[in-house]
DNA sequence: CTCGAAGACTTCAGACCTAAACTTCGAAGG
DNA sequence: CCTTCGAAGTTTAGGTCTGAAGTCTTCGAG
């Protein structure tokens, strides 16, 4: 009689009773925001990575190609300047490069004007990647929001950002790893 | 005259004027919320990682002993459970569980009426521990929640929850690696 | 009663990241 | 000019995770 169908992970619900239980003087309407938005980020990184998947690259060479579109003419950018964007080390920048020159979904070149400068530029192959990832981002992004109106969607994203602004103000330095895909 | 300050990383309002610029047919609505919840969640788990380093362990301990807690009495649970719960593999597991059982963190016995199982605890000090990052957790959650009214922060969790069961039922399959810490 | 199959954890190899040391080039000062 | 400092990238060492293979235990079929 296995009446132990599953483990598994507890819900939402199960999880703010069980911090109520464990520790009084918890507010659950606070920890309802904070567990959700951890949880719902986690599921669209899956999401994403699922998606990104299918194109035939990660979610973190994804990621470096969205930098370069989103930084505009003429699509070019430093590994520095790139890290700094993807909030990870030079190091680490270094290696992505690499392997994604290796794949052709960007050039590596030296500034000719200051040749300690290295330059990392987009491919028509890795645009191409970019937006065919972007497209499917978009369809699943829709998908998510579609129980919200209009109205509601505004307020959402209204509330969101004034809580992002908060943290900014909290913690200047733009300093952060981990999953990002935004 | 360096008028480039600092190349630094976009801010939302600029991210967005890029996508825009990129990617006509983008719906700047739907790219706010899902790109401000990113960041949100990016700049929450530097808070984290703040306060777990101020106890002298990492986030992803205090995910082992939040677990563990939260899963009540007896506070014990396999390994192969544990890491189905945070999202990671069982080898990911038994690595950080050495790690836990050599700092005292959590305790690590076999099942005596099932020798191939295994058993982990929380200990005295991984309790506290526990404790002692929950009421620092609390102190940033609630600052970060401050601009917004009661009756904001209801309908923020309960949009929040509408839209973390639809992609739950998109995706039933919990697996989910990355970043944890709700 | 014995054997095979399934389950639970661990071990091993490979991937990717961080932190720190290192290399190279360019710019300012004597 | 020559020297020294600083900036940009790369290299190296170490840590954590994934996926696959391996080990040990238990349980059911014959």
């Amino acid at each position: 009689m296995a009446d132990t169908p599953g483990p598994a992970e507890p819900s939402l619900e199960e999880q703010i009773a069980a911090y109520q239980r464990e520790f009084q003087g918890l507010d659950p309407q606070v920890e309802r925001v904070v567990s959700a938005l951890s949880r719902l980020n986690r599921r669209m990184n899956v999401a994403y990575g699922r998606q990104t998947a299918e194109l035939g690259i990660s979610n973190a060479e994804w990621e470096v190609l969205k930098a370069l579109v989103l930084a505009g003419e003429p699509y070019r950018l430093g590994p520095g300047d790139l890290a700094k964007r993807l909030g990870l080390t030079p190091a680490a920048m270094t290696h992505r490069i690499d392997r994604m020159v290796a794949e052709g979904l960007v050039t590596r070149e030296r500034d000719e004007t200051n040749r300690v400068r290295v330059i990392v530029g987009i491919t028509e192959e890795g645009r191409a990647k970019w937006l065919d990832g972007l497209r499917r981002a978009t369809v699943f992004e829709e998908d998510l929001l579609q129980d919200l109106s209009p109205a509601e969607r505004a307020l959402l994203g209204e509330m969101l950002t004034r809580l992002l602004r908060r943290v900014e103000e909290a913690q200047p330095d733009a300093g952060g790893r981990l999953s990002d895909l935004d």
